[in-house]
RNA sequence: GCGUCUGUAGCUCAGUGGAUAGAGCGUUCGACUCCGACUCGAAAGGCCGCAGGUUCAACUCCUGUCAGACGCACCA
């Protein structure tokens, strides 16, 4: 790809003394309004070094530059060189470009050979996959696709929670209130009734507790009764969990959960033993962090059992070892960020190298009617809830409005599910989120169905150019355009590589999101104005060729965040 | 109490030190004999929580303060 501001800051740098390209490059900037030109150099920073006034600095520099294949004018404005391009000469190279590159824009490979894990979605096993489980599993696939995109090898981890005490509560549970029908027929939602059964019992016969404690130990030392239960209720809890990635079109290359690292932890214990960082405190064992301003790391409770923490370390030094990984990230709420941050410490200490390539993504927390999500009150909403009425509501607008769609259901799914991930990445996701069913199947504005509608519509102008025998050979006249419309769509359609950049570098699928909203805003301002398939031929192909580039944005964008770009909506 | 995060238009949110702070929803007005109106245009709506400081320049950085969320030892 080309970059004006590279070939811009190299120009301005031959003009000026003592300052380098790279630091013009950093200066330049995107003016607020485009009738201030297309990029901009405040000479502010500069009138230190050349110990001269701003103005005096920017009247220079647009004296001395002279016309060229770029640059088409300069203006000095207060202190700020204002550089207008070319416009047919970049609108020519940034749509030759986009069309060349066709599916790979904006893609790189400045991640070959490196290995990306990203441990996101791991729910509860036995426990519902609700609202809340939906932003750990959308911002991990969308970081998978975007890493993958930028060349890195990624490996894709569902750390599922299928292991804790709560096997014990949960067997007990089942060995005195369930059968093996009713687990049959209500799935998970009988697994659930059972655990709330647990508790409301065990409040008044706290000898369940130690039941229940009881199973667990026999499941830890391998008893087959407990361990064919176990393996029964994970089973269960996938196969539904499976429902629903195939609807959201996630995949995982891993499902190494929390008793994977059952027999991976004691190594690792002794580890930190010989690194002496354990300590005991209060009949625990505990790395110590106050010297680094944090709460003790927890690694063996009193009873000598495992938490977390410990879980969490062996794991990371599981992953370093197998994968060799260039970052491993976790997707988590941010209300465990302690936590993290915590161990992530115990690796530094422990001597790896690597704890620095080790990210916790937090995001916000979901609730409901101002109240925290909760399995066991009650107070959640199920996805596949969400996600049926979505596919429900785009149905129905099919019908009404395109009811000879050929594929109806398979694009009501992809808009409905599309809607949900859309509204999902839409906002920085450390926000916290207060779910509302009007907001989730509100269709109108920066939403899911308006970038793939729009993308559609652009599909739509392209099929009937070439129904009409229109040749989209890459040959197109780029001074036709000449329209504040077009040279707007194609700036914005020119950022895209660096929006994806922006997205990986910060861990922030939003940046993607909101993107997409705006080459869409743009594109059907363009659609509005100016007809495409006009008779004249030589602005008809140049219109096509931005169509086009903008079709290839939109649909790699949306394929980047999880969403489907349908061809015909 | 300590720590982290968040406070921007009525609502939901953008804005990684630069010029006049931007979108969508909602409200009001306007545009379909026209390539798909799930569209587009216009208007109204702002002490950027508050107070100091740094800087030529602060919504942006620093300090304090208020409000909310989350976390702070044997749950994950």
């Amino acid at each position: 790809m080309f970059d004006v501001k590279l070939e811009v800051s190299n120009l301005l740098a031959s003009k000026i003394s003592d300052v380098d390209q790279q630091q013009i490059y950093d200066m330049l900037e995107t003016p607020p309004n485009p009738e201030m030109g297309d990029l901009a150099l405040p000479c502010f920073k500069l009138s230190r070094i050349l110990r001269k006034p701003p103005v005096q600095i920017a009247q220079d520099l647009a004296a001395a530059i002279p016309e060229n294949e770029n640059i088409e004018r300069v203006e000095n404005v207060s202190g700020y060189l204002n550089i207008f391009l070319n416009k047919s000469q970049f609108i020519n190279k940034v749509l030759s470009h986009i069309l060349k590159a066709g599916e790979t824009y904006g893609s790189s490979d400045m991640g070959k050979g490196k290995n990306i894990v990203i441990d996101y979605s791991s729910p509860n096993i036995a426990k519902p996959f609700h609202v809340g489980h939906l932003r750990s599993t959308a911002i991990g696939n969308s970081l998978y696709r975007i890493f993958e995109f930028m060349g890195y090898n990624c490996i894709g981890i569902n750390y599922l929670g299928d292991w804790g005490t709560q096997f014990g509560k949960l067997i007990t549970a089942y060995k005195k209130w369930g059968n093996e029908q009713a687990v049959k027929e209500g799935l998970i939602k009988e697994l659930v009734a059972l655990y709330v059964k647990f508790h409301q019992e065990a409040e008044k016969d706290p000898s369940l507790e130690d039941e229940a404690r009881q199973w667990f130990v026999r499941l830890e030392q391998g008893d087959e009764e407990a361990r064919s239960l176990w393996k029964w209720f994970i089973e269960i809890s996938l196969e539904e969990y499976q429902k629903v990635y195939d609807l959201l079109d996630v995949k995982f290359d891993s499902y190494n959960g929390e008793s994977f690292f059952n027999d991976k932890m004691e190594p690792v214990i002794k580890e930190l033993e010989e690194k002496g960082l354990l300590k005991e405190s209060q009949g625990a064992r505990i790395v110590d962090l106050e010297e680094d301003g944090m709460p003790p790391c927890l690694i063996l409770k009193s009873d000598g059992s495992t938490l977390y923490a410990t879980r969490d370390i062996t794991a990371a030094i599981y992953r370093k070892n197998t994968y060799n990984f260039d970052k491993c990230i976790y997707v988590t709420g941010v209300s465990q960020s302690l936590h993290f941050r915590q161990w992530f410490k115990v690796i530094e200490k422990m001597g790896y190298e690597w704890h620095k390539d080790l990210y916790h993504v937090p995001f916000g927390t979901v609730s409901i009617g101002g109240e925290k999500l909760a399995t066991r009150t009650g107070n959640v909403v199920l996805l596949e809830e969400i996600l049926s009425k979505a596919i429900e509501k785009t149905l129905e607008t099919i019908e009404l409005k395109n009811p000879h769609l050929e594929n109806k259901h398979e694009v009501a799914k992809q808009m409905g599910v599309g809607a949900v991930i859309f509204s999902d990445l839409y906002s920085n996701r450390i926000k916290d989120v207060s779910f509302s069913w009007d907001e989730v199947l509100n269709f109108d504005g920066e939403t899911g169905p308006y970038v793939q509608y729009t993308h559609a519509r652009a599909c739509s102008v392209l099929r009937k150019a070439a129904d009409a025998g229109a040749e989209l050979d890459g040959a197109f006249d780029s001074s036709l355009l000449s329209s504040k419309e077009e040279y707007q769509l194609v700036k914005i359609l020119a950022g895209f590589p660096d929006k994806v950049k922006q997205a990986l570098e910060n861990l922030e699928p939003s940046i993607l999101t909101r993107y997409l909203v705006d080459v869409a805003q743009d594109f059907n301002r363009f659609y509005h104005e100016h007809s495409i398939l006009v008779d004249d031929e030589a602005l008809r192909n140049a219109r096509l060729a931005l169509v086009q580039a903008a079709k290839l944005t939109l649909s790699i964008g949306l394929r980047l965040i999880g969403l489907h770009a349908p061809e015909r909506v």
